[in-house]
DNA sequence: ATGAAAGCGCTAACAT
DNA sequence: ATGTTAGCGCTTTCAT
């Protein structure tokens, strides 16, 4: 805290009034409490002279108002989560919120810490991209009265108003894709089993599957991670367990990265030995060497949602009445996808 | 805030003792103040089960210490600036600081009001990725006592301690690899003129040139954004004006991007038309149609080393020594550069 | 039209 | 071994 700073009391010995009044001159309530336009101004003058900065702190204290939103992400670094970030951020800063920022660095105890340590600061909201395995904490969050919204993975038993892609209708349109172009067996490389989004994209797949009346079998869904490394070990041993797919599907840019190194080692080439669609859609997707197929998450809806939908929250005191939030995903179909007789 | 909050008061009602007992034994200070083992107790157990959770507010106000980090970016979407936030987040969490997140839009009149709002919440020290137009405002923040670190666009003439990649070297050693291949009329891509940057970038490949007894002209320097329509409209301009240029160096990612697509216009290809590097590396770099050379800065190092001198410069109270601290920057060689006869 | 005083929740100096 | 008191900087009620 700047040692030393200005303070009211400055203010108000320098302009010969109480500090009340200087109190008051400033926060434009001169009308109100009939303040002389004399007194007014120079005791807007004595702070601009003196370079007085209101402390938000004290003021916070006094009015039981931090003017904070918390806003915890698994990794700010990841440009879905930095895209909420900067949504919510923006919203903020319209409504003369700021933001603090938590990172939990994929680690539910982080996030059990981190989520104490933002209500210990007296946030006045919370936007929370949960880890996604567990969700016990959370409710926590739920039955206290801190005005929340989770995003992207949420939990059927947290009662929490939350906001997430329509990852089930996204995946279909992508399964129905393939199938459409003749592709029978379909490879899913997944991100973490259990988390939401994960279980309804592979939900999206057999469904299409099922319209298409065609068998869904487990064994054609690998990975563990929403990761390269994931990405790459589960398209290995798919490819070594089932050779005649002829289309993969991956659930992340970080998957396909993993896959199309996988690929690369096999020699396979997409798309004549081997189609590819992935999730998130990515400025060089376009550019690659075989320009790839995405189902693009609208990041930014969503983020603005999530921040619309806390600030509701906070000004009203009522939790919105929908709860869950699909928000479209849009099919971005390039040259990755083959098709097969 | 939390309304009706339990605070220390009802703990220590409940506990049959005074605050500042309370205070000293939830505060760990039982031994120093010789505090009974029973009080102690007592006073955690009613903490516990009225579910007690400190002000920080209060706490802030009473230490005159907020415990915050203010981080100001222009964009947190943007890969650069959210691995910073990571990094001080990071750092911050370590040592029981927060962050405030601020994001200035790219635009410097927000980053002035920001930059106001996070003094006006104490934060303890400041993280700027400034816009880079103009410093004025930063000169303010360097006289006063807030320690504050500069984060990629530095100011000559703000005397604030300045972590940026050595745009230079990164530079000069491109345009190096680019001469030694037989290029001798290479075109850069650049972003915002005027800004440390760009001019060190721009005065990295002038070395080069030099060093080679190679003319250097501003001719083949266009562009004005770190944008992609910036590099788009550049490399069309460029190779409208100077149509013997054999290689294109673009200042980032979004200008690369924009040149790609105006090759894609002219069909031309890489490498075999023209070739090209850009600055900072991306995960699909090496996958595009023509695998694409790049610089890639060290984010992660720059992001940790402006969080701890940041940091050393709170617990010390004093500036560091050194004032420009230049990151090393890696070049990654890929397909993208062809050789000219 | 303005001032005095209380109090937000906490900590620490000063009593016992 | 624990309590009393003052005060961080601000806003607001209650006086005048």
């Amino acid at each position: 805290m700047t040692a030393g700073a200005v303070t009211l009391r400055h203010v108000a010995d320098a302009a010969g009034v109480s500090v009340s009044t200087a109190s008051r001159a400033l926060a434009g309530k001169a009308q109100q409490y009939r303040i002389s336009q004399q007194t007014e101004r120079s005791v807007r003058s004595a702070a601009d002279r003196l370079g007085f900065r209101p402390s938000h702190v004290a003021r916070s204290l006094r009015s039981q108002k931090s003017g904070l939103l918390g806003v915890l992400v698994p990794d700010v670094a990841n440009p879905f989560f930095s895209a909420v970030a900067r949504e919510v951020t923006a919203a903020a800063d319209a409504h003369g919120l700021s933001v603090l920022l938590a990172d939990s660095r994929e680690t539910t105890s982080n996030e059990v810490t981190l989520l104490d340590k933002l209500q210990a600061r007296q946030v006045e909201g919370l936007v929370i991209c949960p880890v996604g395995d567990e969700g016990e904490h959370l409710k926590q969050v739920a039955v206290s009265n801190v005005p929340a919204v989770l995003v992207d993975r949420g939990f059927p038993d947290v009662r929490l108003t939350t906001v997430t892609t329509d990852h089930r209708a996204g995946a279909r349109e992508v399964a129905r894709t393939l199938i459409e172009r003749g592709h029978r067996t379909i490879g899913c490389l997944q991100g973490r089993p259990g988390t939401l989004p994960n279980e309804e994209r592979v939900a999206g797949c057999r469904d299409a599957l099922r319209e298409a009346g065609l068998p869904f079998s487990r064994r054609l869904v690998r990975g563990d991670r929403f990761s390269e490394q994931s990405g790459y070990d589960a398209c290995h041993a798919l490819l070594n367990d089932v050779p005649d797919v002829s289309a993969l599907f991956t659930f992340s840019n970080q998957i396909a990265l993993g896959a199309l190194r996988a690929l690369q080692e096999r020699k396979l080439s997409v798309p004549d030995d081997l189609s590819l669609v992935t999730f998130d859609d990515h400025p060089f997707a376009g550019f690659l060497a075989a320009p790839l197929s995405t189902v693009r998450q609208d990041v930014s809806r969503i983020g603005r949602t999530a921040a619309g939908l806390l600030i509701e929250q906070i000004q009203t005191g009522r939790r919105p009445r929908r709860r869950m939030h699909r928000i479209p995903a849009e099919f971005v179909l390039r040259a990755s996808i083959g098709t097969r007789a």
